[in-house]
DNA sequence: TAAAGTAGTTTATAATATAAACCAAATAAA
DNA sequence: TTTATTTGGTTTATATTATAAACTACTTTA
């Protein structure tokens, strides 16, 4: 059976995979909502997504605001449709 | 976002239930080899799944030879369904 | 009958996920 | 204007989980 890669077999970390594949780039905010996570979680989550190599965090401003946005990198992007892949031999799809 | 049921959310559990799906019964010595996972992890997994209910843990003998089989119950069959279901809308598929 | 193998379980440890506590800047209220 | 309060996070402590190592009991082989 194939391994799951264990930085995407993460509910946190694939929710925000699954998000960022489909757009273009996403926020701090807008991803904690959209996931229903609490700060630090998601904090430490993207850190480790990041660490991998599998998204980009930029640390910007919007008006004086800070704002943290993210972007799938291709690597991840790759690693997501593996891990996809993968699964689907254990699902029966 | 969909919650995804933490005792199936796990490689090793996963690939006991995926096989489990597909066949009547299977004993630990099978799982085991198929899984390619150690005896010790096998046994704790196996009680975790027995515990929710999601299998039934048979102790038997094959001649001499002690000989434990599993199946999966009626409610694991729809807590996989479920989280099938679950994990297509992290998955996009 | 001693050694090695088989079929597991129990327990200790390493890794992970998660939330609580914290910090700094911006805005609102007194 | 100083003092809360909110916003946007990070760091750290804790609970949970996964995993393998160590162990047990029984069987087969030498």
């Amino acid at each position: 059976m194939k391994e799951l890669d264990p930085i995407l077999h993460s509910q946190l970390r694939l929710a925000v995979m699954s998000i960022l594949m489909n757009v273009e780039e996403a926020d701090f905010v807008y991803l904690k909502e959209k996931t229903e996570s609490t700060a630090g979680n998601l904090s430490v989550q993207l850190d480790k997504l990041s660490t991998a190599g599998y998204i980009t965090v930029t640390k910007g401003f919007a008006g004086k605001k800070t704002r943290t946005t993210c972007q799938v990198t291709e690597l991840g992007r790759k690693a997501f449709e593996q891990y996809v892949e993968a699964l689907k031999s254990y699902l029966n799809l």
